[in-house]
DNA sequence: CTGAAAGCGCTAACAT
DNA sequence: ATGTTAGCGCTTTCAG
């Protein structure tokens, strides 16, 4: 910048206000301000952000933390939020924890000193004290697709227990009775509230089977799943289940893959409804809940950046409401 | 800082030695080093990671350059991008460009910008002069995956010609004499070499027939994969194929989507191999390119470490070999 | 219309 | 064994 000054005959400061578009406001004469653009050009000349942000006390970049970036619906989500981010003239870090509560600590602290202006997190189990202080904080968070309920502080969900209850409600319309459920164990709220939908839809029919609900580990969620499938069908004789709900897309998958490996027919007497699109088995019509990511990624980045630009410590949490795909 | 070398009545360089361990270098007595640490820790004290960083001339974050990070193997090299720099010490940005060229350049300069010590990207069509641009520059980067034959610089990829031959054989050695492939319409080598690998096994069998090369674009695959597929089995009296070869992963999970929609029956009438594994249609035995992810991303990571810390700008470029799994 | 000067939070050579 | 000081590269107030 100096050297620009130099070249230009200028101070720096001149620089500068011409560089960062400032030139009315710095009154300073087109003639000048040509040429500073014209020098800074040749020489090929770039902010140095660092210096930049130290200054201004902002980064323009917000952290996104996630369980596992490998998985599709974060991956999906990563994508929309860095996409709207950029749009908005925001750079997005991803950071993805695995669902490991002594990676997630450090992480977060690494980003935060790294001044990004705020982040989007996905929580994990486990990590609600966490939130507590860094709200008292008053550092910028807004949670997405996973939530605290006692918390008060900016999210964006969607309505988990109304998605699960239509859908199930579904396998019952068709004639299902004896319905099994798989989930994550997972004491988050999102979870909890796809086994309540589930409940609360068999409840209306009172010739439905009790509940029966599977817990899955993140740790070993495929094989865990392939077992789990492997028993429930080998136990027919005691529980003849006719329909199975998979809370995620990733338990869907693993299910799927192994109930056609293990040669059972899916149709009319065995009828299959799941969170997210499984591209797994195109020609099996499973109805599904289709969450929309996009619009929850900008929803987030719209609270954030709304929350870090107008500095708004609004409670506000925005609920989406997914889409009962029947196919 | 200042508030804590108050408190302990020291000064900041005092403080600064004690909380960066250099306690010995600057010979602080070890009753007030531990005092200081005590303060910082009551105090909640962090480090200001960007004042450290315009001050040492390092940020000890490296950034990942992907075309969509919601593709499966892009996610996945991501992930253990991640793993591996956070065991080094590093913390990476993930940028998603898409495989566009206008999204690709302000991105890159957004984070060189930004101070990020190196960057591993895995680049997109039509952005070679961008990267001898940046080699003159001396920036520190390495390749992934993909990369520029006439280019000296660092890059960790796979023998992509070598596995193509090796798995379009492995079809012929089944019997299949009419295979067809399917790639992405992309002048990069890496598609290139796949091509190439797959001619040269046909060149092996004089009676097999002529090479048929379907190119998809990157914009509409799912859609143009479909069509591909119906024409290519629509026109079966003129070429009556009888193995089908993906170039990669989701070209496979879109092409086989199509066969099973069409009913189309895979077996030993109609055989296929692709690059990645496809979790698709697990009952298909389908054989495949296994591509060393993880090794790929640790490799970037210390080849661009290296290239960082020891300042060395090494041409060496890691080739690693996929594995062929036959089921 | 332009420049001097202060300072963002930290590090490290050099004093003491 | 600890403190002084001079920046890192930039922004911005205030004084010409």
């Amino acid at each position: 910048m100096q050297s620009i000054a130099d070249q230009v005959g200028v101070s720096r400061t001149t620089v500068s206000f011409v560089l960062n578009g400032k030139e009315k406001e710095g009154r300073i004469s087109s003639v000048v301000a040509a040429r500073i653009k014209e020098v800074a050009h040749r020489e090929n000349y770039r902010f140095n952000e660092l210096a930049r942000s130290l200054r201004t006390g902002h980064t323009r970049t917000i952290a996104l933390v996630v369980a596992d970036i490998s998985d599709r619906f974060f991956a999906t989500l990563a994508f929309h939020v860095q996409q709207h981010a950029l749009h908005k003239g925001y750079l997005v870090v991803i950071a993805s924890v695995g669902e490991d509560r002594a990676q997630f600590k450090p992480t977060v602290e690494m980003l935060i000193d790294r001044q990004v202006d705020g982040m989007i997190v996905v929580p994990i189990q486990h990590t609600e004290q966490e939130f507590v202080r860094l709200i008292e904080t008053g550092f910028p968070i807004v949670l997405a697709d996973r939530y605290f309920p006692d918390l008060k502080m900016n999210r964006v969900i969607i309505d988990n227990f109304g998605a699960s209850f239509q859908i199930v409600s579904r396998l019952l319309e068709k004639g299902c009775r004896r319905i099994a459920m798989l989930l994550y164990d997972d004491q988050l709220m999102h979870m909890q509230e796809r086994q309540k939908g589930y409940v609360k839809a068999l409840e209306k029919y009172p010739d439905a089977a009790q509940p029966v609900i599977y817990k899955i580990g993140y740790a070993n969620t495929q094989q865990e799943t392939r077992e789990t499938i492997r028993k429930l069908f080998s136990n027919r004789d005691t529980f003849d289940v006719d329909g199975l709900f998979f809370a995620t897309g990733g338990l869907a998958m693993y299910g799927i893959e192994t109930l056609i490996q293990l040669g059972i027919p899916i149709g009319p007497q065995m009828q299959i409804a799941c969170f997210d699109r499984t591209d797994f088995a195109p020609n099996l019509k499973i109805p599904y809940v289709h969450q929309p990511i996009q619009e929850m990624g900008k929803a987030a980045v719209d609270m954030l950046l709304s929350r870090i630009e107008k500095g708004e410590p609004t409670n506000e949490s925005c609920i989406l409401t997914p889409h009962i795909i029947n196919r």
